[in-house]
DNA sequence: ATATTTTAAGATAAAAAAACTCTTTTTTAA
DNA sequence: TTAAAAAAGAGTTTTTTTATCTTAAAATAT
Protein backbone atom coordinates (compact mmCIF):
# COMPACT_ATOMS: atom_id res chain seq x y z
CA UNK A 1 0.00 0.00 0.00
CA UNK A 2 2.88 2.42 -1.44
CA UNK A 3 3.55 4.86 -3.92
CA UNK A 4 6.98 3.51 -5.08
CA UNK A 5 10.18 5.31 -5.30
CA UNK A 6 10.12 6.10 -8.81
CA UNK A 7 6.49 7.82 -7.79
CA UNK A 8 8.24 9.81 -5.24
CA UNK A 9 11.45 10.75 -7.92
CA UNK A 10 8.80 12.12 -10.13
CA UNK A 11 6.85 13.83 -7.56
CA UNK A 12 10.30 15.49 -6.54
CA UNK A 13 11.63 16.50 -9.98
CA UNK A 14 8.17 17.73 -10.97
CA UNK A 15 7.94 19.60 -8.01
CA UNK A 16 11.35 20.98 -8.50
CA UNK A 17 9.90 22.34 -12.14
CA UNK A 18 7.56 24.47 -10.47
CA UNK A 19 9.91 26.53 -8.51
CA UNK A 20 11.93 26.40 -11.43
CA UNK A 21 13.09 29.34 -13.98
CA UNK A 22 10.03 29.02 -16.56
CA UNK A 23 10.58 27.72 -19.99
CA UNK A 24 14.62 26.52 -19.66
CA UNK A 25 15.62 22.99 -20.17
CA UNK A 26 17.32 21.13 -17.12
CA UNK A 27 19.33 17.77 -18.30
CA UNK A 28 18.83 14.67 -16.72
CA UNK A 29 22.07 14.84 -14.71
CA UNK A 30 20.87 18.35 -12.92
CA UNK A 31 17.85 17.09 -12.17
CA UNK A 32 19.10 14.34 -10.45
CA UNK A 33 21.60 16.49 -8.72
CA UNK A 34 18.66 18.50 -7.35
CA UNK A 35 16.31 16.14 -6.83
CA UNK A 36 18.87 13.32 -4.94
CA UNK A 37 17.71 10.73 -7.78
CA UNK A 38 19.70 8.27 -9.49
CA UNK A 39 20.71 9.48 -12.88
CA UNK A 40 20.67 6.54 -14.67
CA UNK A 41 16.99 5.64 -13.13
CA UNK A 42 15.89 8.93 -13.72
CA UNK A 43 16.29 8.77 -17.42
CA UNK A 44 13.21 6.35 -17.38
CA UNK A 45 11.45 8.37 -15.53
CA UNK A 46 11.81 11.12 -17.13
CA UNK A 47 11.00 8.82 -20.57
CA UNK A 48 7.27 8.34 -18.61
CA UNK A 49 6.68 11.56 -17.59
CA UNK A 50 7.39 13.22 -21.25
CA UNK A 51 5.40 10.57 -22.88
CA UNK A 52 1.88 11.40 -20.27
CA UNK A 53 3.05 14.92 -21.63
CA UNK A 54 3.49 16.62 -17.93
CA UNK A 55 7.11 17.15 -19.19
CA UNK A 56 8.76 18.02 -22.85
CA UNK A 57 12.46 17.44 -23.63
CA UNK A 58 14.72 18.35 -26.49
CA UNK A 59 17.58 16.51 -27.62
CA UNK A 60 21.08 17.74 -28.57
CA UNK A 61 22.99 20.52 -26.92
CA UNK A 62 20.54 23.02 -25.14
CA UNK A 63 18.42 20.05 -24.63
CA UNK A 64 17.18 19.08 -21.56
CA UNK A 65 13.70 19.02 -19.92
CA UNK A 66 11.21 21.43 -18.99
CA UNK A 67 7.11 21.35 -18.17
CA UNK A 68 5.19 21.27 -20.89
CA UNK A 69 1.88 22.75 -19.07
CA UNK A 70 1.18 25.05 -16.24
CA UNK A 71 2.33 23.38 -12.58
CA UNK A 72 -2.32 24.14 -11.69
CA UNK A 73 -3.10 21.51 -14.66
CA UNK A 74 -0.75 18.76 -13.37
CA UNK A 75 -1.59 17.00 -10.20
CA UNK A 76 -0.25 14.39 -8.21
CA UNK A 77 -2.69 11.66 -9.64
CA UNK A 78 -1.40 12.54 -13.52
CA UNK A 79 2.36 12.12 -12.07
CA UNK A 80 1.87 9.14 -9.98
CA UNK A 81 -0.44 7.44 -12.87
CA UNK A 82 2.66 8.06 -15.84
CA UNK A 83 5.28 6.27 -13.94
CA UNK A 84 3.19 3.41 -12.22
CA UNK A 85 0.45 3.16 -14.27
CA UNK A 86 -3.04 3.10 -13.12
CA UNK A 87 -4.31 2.62 -9.62
CA UNK A 88 -5.55 -0.46 -8.57
CA UNK A 89 -5.52 -0.97 -5.06
CA UNK A 90 -6.41 -4.58 -5.79
CA UNK A 91 -5.59 -7.28 -8.81
CA UNK A 92 -9.38 -8.03 -9.12
CA UNK A 93 -9.93 -4.11 -9.88
CA UNK A 94 -8.06 -4.64 -13.37
CA UNK A 95 -10.09 -5.46 -15.93
CA UNK A 96 -9.49 -9.01 -16.93
CA UNK A 97 -8.20 -9.87 -13.58
CA UNK A 98 -11.25 -10.52 -11.48
CA UNK A 99 -11.13 -13.76 -9.29
CA UNK A 100 -14.00 -15.91 -9.56
CA UNK A 101 -15.70 -14.25 -6.83
CA UNK A 102 -15.92 -11.17 -8.29
CA UNK A 103 -19.03 -10.57 -9.85
CA UNK A 104 -20.73 -10.42 -6.58
CA UNK A 105 -18.07 -9.93 -3.85
CA UNK A 106 -18.25 -7.60 -1.75
CA UNK A 107 -14.69 -6.41 -0.88
CA UNK A 108 -14.10 -6.14 -4.31
CA UNK A 109 -17.26 -3.08 -4.15
CA UNK A 110 -15.27 -2.01 -1.04
CA UNK A 111 -12.16 -1.51 -2.76
CA UNK A 112 -13.44 -0.20 -5.74
CA UNK A 113 -14.91 2.72 -3.89
CA UNK A 114 -11.49 3.39 -1.86
CA UNK A 115 -9.81 3.28 -5.14
CA UNK A 116 -11.79 5.94 -6.61
CA UNK A 117 -11.93 8.48 -3.00
CA UNK A 118 -7.73 8.06 -3.41
CA UNK A 119 -7.71 8.35 -6.86
CA UNK A 120 -9.79 11.99 -6.36
CA UNK A 121 -7.89 12.94 -3.38
CA UNK A 122 -4.53 12.89 -5.59
CA UNK A 123 -6.41 14.73 -8.12
CA UNK A 124 -7.02 17.16 -5.83
CA UNK A 125 -3.56 18.40 -5.07
CA UNK A 126 -1.62 20.00 -8.04
CA UNK A 127 1.70 21.03 -8.84
CA UNK A 128 1.68 24.40 -7.91
CA UNK A 129 0.34 23.61 -4.20
CA UNK A 130 3.88 21.85 -3.79
CA UNK A 131 5.58 25.20 -3.56
CA UNK B 1 -0.46 1.22 -4.52
CA UNK B 2 -2.01 -2.19 -3.80
CA UNK B 3 -2.68 -4.27 -0.88
CA UNK B 4 -0.68 -7.96 -0.96
CA UNK B 5 -2.70 -11.04 -1.69
CA UNK B 6 -2.59 -11.53 1.81
CA UNK B 7 -4.33 -8.58 2.89
CA UNK B 8 -6.76 -9.82 0.24
CA UNK B 9 -6.90 -12.98 1.50
CA UNK B 10 -7.47 -12.52 5.13
CA UNK B 11 -10.57 -10.13 3.76
CA UNK B 12 -11.85 -12.91 2.65
CA UNK B 13 -11.58 -15.35 5.52
CA UNK B 14 -12.75 -12.66 7.81
CA UNK B 15 -15.72 -12.02 5.06
CA UNK B 16 -16.46 -15.72 4.95
CA UNK B 17 -16.61 -15.87 9.40
CA UNK B 18 -19.40 -12.94 9.19
CA UNK B 19 -21.34 -15.42 7.59
CA UNK B 20 -20.75 -18.35 9.08
CA UNK B 21 -21.83 -20.20 11.52
CA UNK B 22 -21.53 -18.29 14.70
CA UNK B 23 -18.93 -19.50 17.44
CA UNK B 24 -18.28 -22.79 15.81
CA UNK B 25 -14.32 -23.60 14.73
CA UNK B 26 -13.52 -24.03 11.14
CA UNK B 27 -9.63 -25.53 10.54
CA UNK B 28 -6.78 -24.06 8.33
CA UNK B 29 -7.80 -26.21 5.21
CA UNK B 30 -11.30 -25.26 5.59
CA UNK B 31 -10.94 -22.15 5.11
CA UNK B 32 -8.31 -23.00 2.71
CA UNK B 33 -10.85 -24.43 0.80
CA UNK B 34 -13.92 -22.15 0.89
CA UNK B 35 -12.00 -19.32 0.38
CA UNK B 36 -9.53 -20.51 -2.01
CA UNK B 37 -6.19 -19.50 -0.42
CA UNK B 38 -3.26 -21.80 -0.47
CA UNK B 39 -3.35 -23.96 3.26
CA UNK B 40 0.18 -23.03 4.33
CA UNK B 41 0.36 -19.36 3.62
CA UNK B 42 -2.91 -19.30 5.15
CA UNK B 43 -1.19 -20.62 8.19
CA UNK B 44 0.49 -17.40 8.11
CA UNK B 45 -1.95 -14.52 8.15
CA UNK B 46 -4.32 -16.66 10.62
CA UNK B 47 -1.67 -16.45 13.06
CA UNK B 48 -1.42 -12.31 12.00
CA UNK B 49 -5.26 -12.08 12.73
CA UNK B 50 -5.52 -13.97 15.80
CA UNK B 51 -2.39 -12.00 17.28
CA UNK B 52 -4.24 -8.59 16.71
CA UNK B 53 -7.06 -10.09 18.42
CA UNK B 54 -9.47 -10.41 15.30
CA UNK B 55 -9.49 -14.42 15.05
CA UNK B 56 -9.03 -16.89 18.45
CA UNK B 57 -7.72 -20.17 17.63
CA UNK B 58 -7.90 -23.79 20.07
CA UNK B 59 -5.35 -26.26 19.24
CA UNK B 60 -6.51 -29.59 18.75
CA UNK B 61 -9.56 -31.44 18.41
CA UNK B 62 -12.72 -29.68 17.72
CA UNK B 63 -9.84 -26.98 17.46
CA UNK B 64 -9.66 -24.18 14.55
CA UNK B 65 -9.92 -20.73 14.21
CA UNK B 66 -13.29 -18.63 14.78
CA UNK B 67 -14.40 -14.73 15.29
CA UNK B 68 -12.79 -13.11 18.77
CA UNK B 69 -15.45 -10.09 17.99
CA UNK B 70 -18.45 -9.04 16.28
CA UNK B 71 -18.46 -8.56 12.62
CA UNK B 72 -19.75 -4.96 13.21
CA UNK B 73 -16.42 -4.35 15.30
CA UNK B 74 -13.63 -5.11 12.69
CA UNK B 75 -13.30 -2.96 9.91
CA UNK B 76 -11.00 -3.33 6.88
CA UNK B 77 -8.47 -0.88 8.26
CA UNK B 78 -8.15 -3.96 11.40
CA UNK B 79 -7.70 -6.44 9.05
CA UNK B 80 -5.28 -4.83 6.58
CA UNK B 81 -3.23 -3.30 9.42
CA UNK B 82 -3.11 -7.07 10.94
CA UNK B 83 -1.77 -8.60 8.11
CA UNK B 84 0.84 -5.69 6.21
CA UNK B 85 1.59 -3.51 9.35
CA UNK B 86 1.22 -0.07 9.32
CA UNK B 87 -0.53 2.52 6.16
CA UNK B 88 2.17 4.97 4.93
CA UNK B 89 2.15 5.65 1.27
CA UNK B 90 5.68 6.77 1.21
CA UNK B 91 8.20 5.34 2.64
CA UNK B 92 9.05 9.02 4.80
CA UNK B 93 5.89 8.82 6.55
CA UNK B 94 7.32 6.11 9.22
CA UNK B 95 9.22 7.68 11.69
CA UNK B 96 13.24 7.24 11.21
CA UNK B 97 12.99 6.61 7.70
CA UNK B 98 12.62 10.47 6.42
CA UNK B 99 14.54 11.84 3.54
CA UNK B 100 16.67 14.76 4.39
CA UNK B 101 14.36 16.95 2.67
CA UNK B 102 11.32 15.90 4.64
CA UNK B 103 11.39 19.12 7.19
CA UNK B 104 9.74 21.41 4.65
CA UNK B 105 8.71 18.88 2.31
CA UNK B 106 5.04 19.76 0.54
CA UNK B 107 4.72 16.22 -0.81
CA UNK B 108 5.10 14.40 2.26
CA UNK B 109 2.51 16.96 4.13
CA UNK B 110 0.48 16.01 1.15
CA UNK B 111 1.32 12.50 1.09
CA UNK B 112 0.83 12.06 4.88
CA UNK B 113 -2.54 13.83 4.45
CA UNK B 114 -3.76 11.33 2.02
CA UNK B 115 -2.74 8.47 4.18
CA UNK B 116 -5.08 9.94 6.90
CA UNK B 117 -7.69 10.04 4.38
CA UNK B 118 -7.04 6.75 3.36
CA UNK B 119 -7.32 5.08 6.91
CA UNK B 120 -10.38 6.50 7.70
CA UNK B 121 -12.15 5.36 4.48
CA UNK B 122 -10.72 1.85 5.15
CA UNK B 123 -11.89 2.30 8.82
CA UNK B 124 -15.37 3.32 7.51
CA UNK B 125 -16.17 -0.08 6.41
CA UNK B 126 -16.59 -2.64 9.05
CA UNK B 127 -16.84 -7.16 8.28
CA UNK B 128 -20.79 -6.81 8.83
CA UNK B 129 -20.89 -4.47 5.66
CA UNK B 130 -19.60 -7.03 3.61
CA UNK B 131 -22.24 -9.85 3.88
C1' DA C 1 -0.95 -42.18 29.63
C1' DT C 2 -0.98 -42.24 24.62
C1' DA C 3 -2.27 -41.50 19.99
C1' DT C 4 -4.30 -38.18 17.17
C1' DT C 5 -5.56 -33.85 15.58
C1' DT C 6 -4.89 -29.29 15.37
C1' DT C 7 -2.52 -24.59 15.70
C1' DA C 8 2.14 -21.96 16.64
C1' DA C 9 6.38 -20.56 15.24
C1' DG C 10 10.05 -19.90 12.55
C1' DA C 11 13.34 -21.04 8.90
C1' DT C 12 13.72 -21.27 4.20
C1' DA C 13 12.75 -21.28 -0.76
C1' DA C 14 10.71 -19.70 -5.01
C1' DA C 15 8.68 -16.14 -7.67
C1' DA C 16 7.66 -11.58 -8.72
C1' DA C 17 8.31 -6.81 -8.58
C1' DA C 18 11.02 -2.79 -7.81
C1' DA C 19 15.11 -0.29 -8.32
C1' DC C 20 18.71 0.68 -10.87
C1' DT C 21 22.45 0.35 -14.86
C1' DC C 22 24.35 -0.02 -19.39
C1' DT C 23 24.67 0.19 -24.22
C1' DT C 24 23.19 1.62 -28.56
C1' DT C 25 20.59 4.75 -31.38
C1' DT C 26 18.70 9.13 -32.63
C1' DT C 27 18.46 14.02 -32.56
C1' DT C 28 20.20 18.66 -32.28
C1' DA C 29 23.27 22.54 -32.29
C1' DA C 30 27.46 24.49 -32.90
C1' DT D 1 31.07 16.68 -38.71
C1' DT D 2 31.56 16.47 -34.02
C1' DA D 3 29.95 16.83 -29.41
C1' DA D 4 26.16 16.74 -26.35
C1' DA D 5 21.96 15.45 -25.14
C1' DA D 6 17.65 12.37 -24.77
C1' DA D 7 15.27 7.81 -26.46
C1' DA D 8 14.88 3.16 -26.29
C1' DG D 9 15.34 -1.04 -24.59
C1' DA D 10 17.96 -4.92 -22.72
C1' DG D 11 19.89 -6.46 -18.66
C1' DT D 12 21.19 -6.68 -13.62
C1' DT D 13 20.68 -6.43 -8.75
C1' DT D 14 18.03 -6.01 -4.73
C1' DT D 15 13.92 -6.25 -2.15
C1' DT D 16 9.41 -7.82 -1.30
C1' DT D 17 5.87 -10.98 -1.79
C1' DT D 18 4.21 -15.41 -1.77
C1' DA D 19 4.46 -19.84 -0.34
C1' DT D 20 6.22 -24.19 1.80
C1' DC D 21 8.22 -27.15 5.22
C1' DT D 22 9.55 -28.71 9.57
C1' DT D 23 9.36 -28.97 14.36
C1' DA D 24 7.07 -27.92 18.58
C1' DA D 25 3.18 -27.34 21.55
C1' DA D 26 -1.55 -27.89 22.95
C1' DA D 27 -5.95 -30.11 23.37
C1' DT D 28 -8.93 -34.00 23.05
C1' DA D 29 -10.58 -38.72 22.83
C1' DT D 30 -9.77 -43.18 23.93
S1 LIG E 1 -12.20 -12.08 -3.22
FE1 LIG E 1 -13.25 -10.25 -3.91
S2 LIG E 1 -11.77 -8.66 -3.52
FE2 LIG E 1 -10.61 -10.54 -3.40
S3 LIG E 1 -9.84 -10.86 -5.47
FE3 LIG E 1 -11.78 -11.93 -5.42
S4 LIG E 1 -13.25 -10.40 -6.12
FE4 LIG E 1 -11.42 -9.27 -5.62
S1 LIG F 1 11.03 14.15 -1.07
FE1 LIG F 1 9.41 14.61 0.40
S2 LIG F 1 7.93 13.01 0.02
FE2 LIG F 1 9.77 12.32 -1.01
S3 LIG F 1 10.81 11.09 0.54
FE3 LIG F 1 11.63 13.14 0.81
S4 LIG F 1 10.26 14.01 2.34
FE4 LIG F 1 9.22 12.24 1.61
Amino acid sequence: MKITKASDYALRVVGFFATAEKNRYYMRNELSEICSVPDSFLGKILQHLVKSGILESERGKKGGFRLSKNPEDITLYDIIRSVEGEIVINECLVEGNACKISGNCKIHNVLDQVRCNLINELKKVNVSNLV
